[in-house]
DNA sequence: CTTGATTAGTTCAACATTAAACTATATATA
DNA sequence: TATATATAGTTTAATGTTGAACTAATCAAG
């Protein structure tokens, strides 16, 4: 017959797999940034996030490899915050290739103020997914990563 | 004393599955990327492999649906494609706002090539994480993105 | 049938990303 | 020590994304 009719086949699960992952990532970050204030976007939350839980100073380059972006990608995140006063930028007394950034005050109020605006999305999210699934979601989720991690040539 | 040296808190667990996924998405495009023929992106090649796999006519509304993005977006990657002959964009005759899409033999072929260049990777990673583990992830991942779908306001 | 609300699609600004070219500094080797 | 290589950071071009403003066409309700 001309039109066979037949079901299309399944994509392979692995590639269903990164299609749910890629939906995951964009809806969530979408409604995370809605409620982020004065438009700060999740890369500039994150930075900010990063800064205060592990403290101290951070070289550009040593955040672009914690967050597993590009250099071009961090500097374009950390002008943004340091425009704002969010983050103090200076040079590196020991290395004059590089730089070391540190959080400011403004920037410690501001992460205060990003994880109120948050809170609520995430606490609505466990009235109905367990916190326990994600707990057990979370290890092959980390084999994952750390396999694409190494396979990035 | 002045510095307390405690270990810094985790964040909540559902903050950090949503972390790894940021991290996997963007491990992941990136790779497949760098194997896709003729510089082509992601969502191109996945609007290729939709209108192959599900078959006949699709308007650019009911394409962003089902790629949960914005109709901007899709007009954008549907351009794109369109420019280089890869899929063919007919005005609906049932509707005047309305377009419909279909694939074009270049689209078609096109999308084989996607294939072949993507699935050595597929095949490398299937090598050290099971698909079994895939499978078992698979469930709770829809329906995390069912949640957030369905709570985008 | 007219009017008001909804839907389809485009465009624009602002932000993100990568990859590649570039500068400046540091390190290692011959 | 001189040279070659590697690293830190910036910039640019191309692509992606959202959200909001906009046009055109359809639909629904008096």
């Amino acid at each position: 017959m001309a039109k066979p009719k037949k079901r299309p086949a399944e994509d392979p699960i692995a590639f269903r797999f990164f299609n749910e992952i890629g939906i995951i990532e964009q809806l969530a970050r979408t409604q995370l940034e809605r409620n982020l204030p004065n438009g700060l976007k999740m890369p500039q939350f994150g930075v900010l996030n990063h800064l205060v839980r592990l403290g101290g100073k951070w070289s550009p380059a040593r955040l672009a490899s914690a967050f597993q972006v590009t250099k071009g990608a961090m500097t374009n995140t950390l002008q943004r915050l340091e425009e704002r006063g969010l983050i103090r930028v200076s040079p590196d007394p020991d290395d004059g290739r590089a730089k070391l950034v540190s959080i400011t005050d403004a920037g410690r109020e501001m992460r205060l103020r990003c994880i109120d605006g948050v809170s609520p999305l995430l606490a609505e999210l466990l009235g109905e997914l367990s916190e326990e699934d994600f707990a057990s979601a979370l290890p092959f989720l980390e084999k994952v990563r750390i396999y694409l991690d190494s396979h990035r040539s």
